[in-house]
DNA sequence: ACAAATCTACGAATTTTTTCGTGAAATTTA
DNA sequence: TAAATTTCACGAAAAAATTCGTAGATTTGT
């Protein structure tokens, strides 16, 4: 009797919705293609994700034609969001601060970004 | 034959480091109770989790009485760096950018707290 | 000291996630 | 148009993560 409150996507799935994020809707083969830079991938196996995926509205399939295409269901921005809200509560107790702390220090950041956030935390201060 | 490059703590090992983070070495009852207000869970599950962790060096053991006690094996701050290093990776395609965008917008944050990540970047720029 | 309560060890069941083989249908190529 | 290739559907195996029951040891309370 396990229940999250919110259904997270499982580790294949964001890094398949990553991919079409990036350019969808697309096939099978490029979302195999692109996973298979990482990690070795069966055709299939991908095949399968999706499909599952599928069913649990994480995409959107068009059928129309032999060879289907993939979208995702959500945009970007509502699952990033959603994903990073779990993070959040389960490993900072819920404090911003803290996981924007970390973020910046696991990876180098460009000055010119650095500036950009500012300017957004900027941007928030005002309302 | 799957591989992670840096074996990540399953979701139910993250609430217990949280857990325990914010106060060890404790016990397995404690982690327990803690785990059992956000998600009931029986005391062996926890127990057996821990063993788990112990095996797996993510816990060190105090075993010395009969009431065992656990602590973290690595730092905080070195298991949340590798944890958001890996979803900057997997979602955000390494972009701290957005990654501190979405954390941002995931929750309010208060206007002293957004004084403090500005003053960390300042920090940041500096060197 | 005895009973009750608490704790650990251990194995195994269950659930979830990931992987893939096979077969049939559609498409492409020779 | 026949053979080779590509694609999808489906079921099931394998792997990983989670859950829990039972038994035996230790401690606590009476």
């Amino acid at each position: 009797m396990t229940r999250q409150k919110t259904q997270q996507p499982t580790d294949r799935e964001l890094q398949i919705l990553r991919i079409l994020w990036d350019d969808s809707p697309n096939t099978v083969r490029h979302v195999n293609e692109q996973m298979n830079k990482r990690q070795k991938t069966g055709y299939t196996t991908t095949l399968k994700l999706m499909q599952i995926m599928t069913e649990k509205r994480l995409l959107i399939r068009d059928d129309s034609k032999f060879q289907h295409t993939y979208k995702p269901a959500k945009s970007e921005e509502k699952t990033q969001k959603q994903v990073v809200g779990d993070l959040l509560e389960k490993v900072f107790s819920g404090s911003a601060e803290k996981l924007v702390m970390r973020a910046l220090s696991a990876k180098k950041v460009s000055p010119a970004e650095l500036t950009k956030i500012k300017k957004m935390i900027d941007k928030m201060e005002k309302k």
